[in-house]
DNA sequence: TCAAAGTGTTAGCCTATACTAACAATAATA
DNA sequence: TATTATTGTTAGTATAGGCTAACACTTTGA
């Protein structure tokens, strides 16, 4: 079945974490995420058998060519988003959450029309 | 508890249906949301007991006050953020859809930055 | 009048996704 | 080495919110 909109914040949140730690497992995701680990456990069992990750026998979770796909994206729309809400005037703490919630529903063609927008309407500092 | 994110959709369904007709029914809502019977009658009992609809006699639906707060918001959301899509280039269909998704996640703080940005942008037609 | 259509409800099922409790396996350390 | 801590899994629960099947009214109209 298609990736739900928890699926991709797992995602999300591994690539954030890769980026961050050495290794990744499980319990880091987790405390990341403020989930369980018998959650982060069961998501993790989904994404792999999906082919989105795969898991090492040390426990170190990795991002197929696949799941990394759907986490960058999904962070590009996150970051280039709360930029966007902050250069509303949206305090940072807002524009993470709200931009957290909408990078799972907005639609690639809006997330590009507002992208091509936010670009564009970018204030150079002369 | 809370209204989720159906329950806000159901309320603004009932003010759009009443907007066009001189009353509103379960079975309208059904088929206005392409939902079954029982859904809808499940939905219609939640808003119900938690006072953001009445239904009379006739099984006729009206939005309390605190309904109609909800869905007013809501559908302003949704107006705002497809015009602002529109206006970014998306079409109608996908600038309604991604607005449907959004207006229900989208914190009022992020909202109003949009609104300010949308109303200040506005090109006069000269 | 009596059958058919329209409307609503009840009962029970399904999926997604979180949770706790309890256990198992491994790693670290006194 | 024996205990404790860390990590992961299993089993079962809960909530939200769809669904179908079946039934009960009410209204309509031949």
């Amino acid at each position: 079945m298609a990736l739900q909109e928890s699926g991709e914040m797992y995602l999300e949140t591994i690539l954030i974490l890769s980026n961050r730690l050495a290794t990744v497992r499980a319990i880091d995701v987790a405390e990341q995420m403020g989930y369980s680990k018998p959650s982060v456990s069961r998501a993790v069992g989904l994404l792999k058998k999906d082919g989105y990750i795969t898991v090492d026998g040390d426990g170190f979770l990795s991002l197929t060519h696949s799941g990394r796909q759907i986490a960058e994206q999904t962070y590009e729309r996150h970051i280039l988003l709360a930029k966007f809400f902050i250069r509303l005037g949206v305090d940072e703490e807002t524009a993470s959450a709200d931009a957290c919630k909408i990078e799972h529903v907005i639609s690639q063609t809006t997330f590009e029309a507002i992208k091509k927008h936010a670009e564009q309407s970018i204030q150079p500092d002369v």
